[in-house]
DNA sequence: TCACATTTGTCCGTATGTATC
DNA sequence: AGATACATACGGACAAATGTG
């Protein structure tokens, strides 16, 4: 300690290194200095920035890749690349907490049940033909996939995120997309057999293309029940097999 | 290199090492073998069970640590104890979500205001005397800060809080966490004139004491009403101040 | 194909801050 | 107050991955 009075460059902030570092790092992708697709400087780089060890910068790098801020790669023109879209993270985390609360599956599928009928009201509101366009398209790729005895799971979750993205509302979307997260866990650990589940999945693509066709011409009652179908259909088959 | 073949004991998993130590902890809190309020080993004994250095360690802890299974304290007795609930780094995460989507407060107040009538619905078939207690409980303790002038913001957010644990559906418990954490964020960031304000907020006070009573006389379309009327309230005043 | 540079991944040794006894 | 145990943080070193010439 010499005479000089280091009068807090640092310690005026209880947070530890690296929160500190993560924190303004998040700050920075918020404002836009650093934009999706660019790249952080390199660990190195950024450790002499912040005049901090390597290590702490790693720590939080470490808590903006598990956020979904970035995805990180090695090697050369590797680093840390600013990602557009947290959801995917944003949805494991959601699993994550419906797994530690143990949350029943029953509870899951009745909240996702309830919110996608609420749903279709603003989809009814507000879609518009692309809207109608892209859902057509996925039931046609559901379609291909099942005549050629693939999995048309994808297709079917798809589908739900595709009818959410139409309500232009960007929280329900986000919403969705969690829940159907906790469905899709469920529904791979799942065993069929695959006889059983093609007279399954055909009724579920039909009903979609019902509940596309009612929503076109705006049949709200039609839709809902079409909807409140489809959904108790899932729910069925997942609580079924969940025992 | 020996001549000894060393057959993959450890780079079968691709994985890096922080992620391989974060996940087989995580399922380690999963099958409950570390229960909440119990502590993790420290980190150099974490470190020799794993035969990995201790800044692997560290990394895999802050994964643990910001997804909010854990939290970590320093000093003798510290290190890091298992936490029981997610919902608070969950909300955070959602909020962080919100931003970097820049999902416009509109959508969020719009979705907040439809799935919290959704949850009314259920919160009338499942609600008990102890629930109806604690709203009234939570009343009570909003007057008595606002009449020793104190700030009853976190009491209105807790009567939400408490309303969605009423229907006894944990995912919504969840999602509501999350829609309230946006809804905080943006209060909290309102600078508002005592005066003003004093009259609002024994306005929602009053209007929650009415939801209150309504739900209790199973007044199932009254307390819509009133819920709506205060959801409504509360957009107005985030939307005003937002510009 | 073969180096080579860059960047992340990992480990070690050491020192410091902090909370508990 | 002192000792202890722990997380926090730094710096150096080397391995592994990845793209480039």
């Amino acid at each position: 300690m010499e005479s000089t009075d280091f009068t807090m460059i640092k310690p005026l902030n209880n947070k530890r290194t690296f929160e500190g570092v993560s924190d303004r790092l998040k700050e920075l992708i918020f404002d836009g200095t650093f934009k999706p697709g660019q790249s952080l400087p390199s660990e190195h780089a950024l450790a002499q920035s912040f005049q901090v060890g390597r290590q702490s910068i790693r720590e939080a790098l470490r808590v903006l890749e598990i956020s979904g801020f970035i995805t990180v790669r090695p090697g050369t023109g590797g680093g840390s690349v600013i990602e557009g879209t947290m959801l995917s993270k944003m949805a494991g985390m959601f699993l994550d907490t419906f797994k530690l609360h143990k949350v029943s599956l029953m509870d899951c599928m009745a909240a996702r049940k309830i919110i996608e009928v609420s749903i279709l009201d603003l989809v009814l509101e507000n879609f518009d033909e692309s809207d109608i366009e892209k859902l057509r398209e996925n039931i046609r790729c559901a379609r291909a996939h099942l005549s050629s005895g693939e999995s048309t799971f994808e297709d079917n979750i798809e589908f739900h995120r595709i009818l959410a993205r139409s309500s232009k509302n960007d929280t329900f979307c986000i919403v969705i997309e969690a829940l159907l997260a906790v469905y899709a866990e469920v529904r791979s650990k799942m065993t069929v057999t695959s006889k059983i589940i093609n007279k399954k999945v055909l009724r579920i693509i039909d009903n979609h293309e019902r509940l596309v066709e009612a929503i076109e011409a705006r049949q709200n009652q039609v839709a809902i029940e079409l909807l409140r179908d489809d959904l108790s259909f899932s729910e069925e088959l997942v609580l079924s097999s969940a025992k």
